[in-house]
RNA sequence: GCGCUCGUAGCUCAAUGGAUAGAGCAUCUGACUACGGAUCAGAAGGUUGUGGGUUCGACUCCCGCCGAGCGCGCCA
């Protein structure tokens, strides 16, 4: 890679130049075109410790770099306070054609999480109800961010942890016997209609003689289907669907407790809540804020996070080398006390990582009134709208584009009636033209007869254009986006660079001919959108989003005013 | 009260401590006898909630205040 060669020969300049090692050298793409391909700060670090000017501290490197005779480097200016300018040749973007050409549908892959196994839990939504609109952000950011880590050489494995034991069942079941026996639901029961919706599906295909305990299970049953069907509709495949229950019926559970209870770290003491003896475990050792209950010895019931401990030393016993769960901001307050707990069964400092994600308040339009409300979502309430209610209305790539442009530490606002009415511009569809015009492009030139020749026997040096070279410029870029990506879960990087690739690509369209040009730049263009093509290719299966060869035409879609 | 995450254009959102804070939508002006107009070119729109601090440089880091969301079972 060109940048790495720079960043090496800088290191060199600054040894050669006399200068004191300054630790991590930054290579950055300047905002602005005018302050070249690449620039480096170094000399306003080094001012301090070399006790000199900035500028005159530049001079001295640049010196360096122009007797070095660094390859594509046309020449380093000193700007500002004492930047490094590093303006290139447009041949290093040849190199960068070539590159990814060559990688195909690898470019922008690295290989820093070679070796590692990662476990990623996400989604997760319990068994009493369809997964909630709200829910789709989970789904489509889990999703991407399986697929950055896979693109940095780790072996993703997705898990789905099913939460089918506990007292949240026990409602779903006595909200199921209530439909079921036509009785008033219990005053905390599940309101939802699909809870009606499932007990008369049963009661027509098992007539009306099923226990509580049949019911709540076929119920579930049910359910976890729905679960599995809308993510296979959105497109989203699950390695393991891990049952909390079976942690129970192990004995697993048990287990944990003995474990923690040899360790000495547990403690016995009174709960004024439950008015029993509690299992306490002392997590205040460990930087948690307060002790965290696992049992109660009176009833021998277990606590969420006692379960949830032997849930994790079960991941970690299946060998994978790194765990993450991706939650909802509610269960912050869980984070600390489910870390430490790991770390006292089994020394791992940090583990599982959990990613935070804000909530997502969804809108729509009251069909009574016209007007813009919220839709607050409550299982309990029955008054959310589903991801399944979400993807009757648009395509499974809009509603992914749609939770993926945004960064996961603010809060969504999913406004249902504009993405619905504004779908045909979701930025989905603008990036998915890119592609297909591409490929358009390709017809086109088949129709016409014309081959791409072999990439050694072009003449990219035709590629001149600001327009051409941009795309390039945006492709060298990539590798780096995908890097800082995967590195701080940020899925939405991903969806704005391809976004802004898109959009340089249009323009480029827009500008310059590819099948009317001369025949030496016609076939440099028949390559450079051919890496055009694997870049926006390779960056919307990251997003998990289609690329495809050809758009349905606006004027035969249903519905569309033109 | 304490903790976590935030506060950026009219709206929805970007911006590894870098140089003149960027996109989309909405508004306005233009461009098809064209490789697909689901497009392009342009205009307008900002005291980055607020007050301090750190430094060559702060939307970004630190502290205070204001505001928002979410937590603070021995529920899940």
């Amino acid at each position: 890679m060109i940048r790495d060669q720079l960043l090496a020969s800088l290191r060199a300049a600054i040894g050669a130049a006399g200068l004191p090692d300054p630790g991590d050298v930054a290579l950055e793409v300047p905002r602005e075109r005018a302050h070249g391909d690449f620039a480096a700060n170094v000399a306003l670090q080094l001012a301090r410790a070399a006790s000199r000017k900035p500028r005159e501290i530049a001079e001295a490197i640049a010196a360096e770099l122009v007797r070095a005779e660094v390859p594509h480097l046309e020449r380093v200016e000193i700007a500002g306070p004492g930047f490094l300018n590093f303006h290139l040749r447009p041949t290093w973007l040849h190199e960068v054609l070539r590159e990814v050409v060559t990688a195909g549908a690898a470019y922008g892959t690295a290989t820093v999480l070679d070796g590692q196994r990662i476990n990623l839990e996400f989604v997760s939504s319990n068994p009493t109800g369809p997964i909630h609109a709200g829910g789709g952000r989970w789904v489509a950011v889990g999703d991407a961010i399986a697929n950055l880590l896979a693109s940095q050489g780790a072996a993703v494995h997705r898990e789905y942890y099913l939460n089918d034991a506990g007292n949240q069942l026990v409602t779903l079941r006595e909200s199921l016997a209530a439909r079921y026996h036509g009785r008033e639901l219990p005053a905390d029961g599940y309101q939802g209609t699909y809870v009606t919706e499932i007990a008369d599906t049963l009661r027509a295909e098992h007539g009306d003689d099923l226990d509580d305990a049949a019911l709540c299970e076929l119920g579930v049953q049910r359910i976890v289907a729905w679960i599995q069907r809308d993510l296979a509709r959105i497109g989203v495949h699950f390695d393991t669907w891990f049952s909390e229950r079976t942690l129970h019926e192990r004995g697993d559970v048990d287990e944990v407790l003995d474990t923690l209870r040899a360790k000495g770290l547990i403690d016995v003491r009174w709960g004024d809540k439950a008015e029993a003896d509690i299992e306490w475990l002392r997590t205040t050792d460990l930087g948690d804020s307060r002790d965290r209950a696992l049992r109660n010895t009176a009833t021998g019931t277990t606590t969420y996070l006692c379960n949830d401990l032997a849930y994790h030393r079960d991941k970690l016993a299946r060998g994978f080398t790194h765990l993450i769960d991706i939650w909802g901001a509610d269960h912050q307050g869980q984070v600390k006390s489910l870390q430490a707990g790991v770390q006292a069964l089994t020394g791992l400092v940090g583990e599982p990582e959990i990613v935070l994600g804000q909530f997502v308040k969804l809108f729509d339009i009251d069909p009574n009134t016209g007007e813009k409300i919220e839709l607050k979502m409550s299982k309990r309430a029955g008054t959310f709208v589903s991801l399944a209610d979400v993807l009757d209305r648009v395509d499974g790539d809009v509603t992914r584009m749609t939770f993926l442009l945004q960064s996961i530490d603010t809060k969504q606002t999913f406004d249902l009636a504009i993405v619905t009415a504004q779908s045909m511009e979701n930025p989905v569809y603008y990036v998915q033209m890119a592609h297909a015009r591409i490929a358009s492009i390709g017809r086109k030139a088949t129709e016409a007869g014309i081959e791409r020749a072999p990439l050694d026997a072009v003449d990219l040096g035709c590629l001149t254009e600001e327009h051409e070279l941009e795309l390039l410029r945006m492709l060298a870029r990539y590798p780096e986006v995908l890097a800082d990506a995967a590195q701080s879960r940020a899925p939405h990087r991903v969806a704005h660079w391809v976004h802004d690739f898109a959009s340089a690509f249009h323009a480029f369209y827009g500008a310059c001919r590819v099948l009317d040009a001369e025949p030496p730049l016609l076939q440099a263009r028949l390559w450079l959108i051919h890496a055009c093509q694997l870049g926006l290719a390779n960056a919307l299966a990251i997003l998990g989003v289609n690329a495809p060869e050809s758009m349905a035409r606006l004027d035969e879609v249903d519905g569309i005013d033109s």
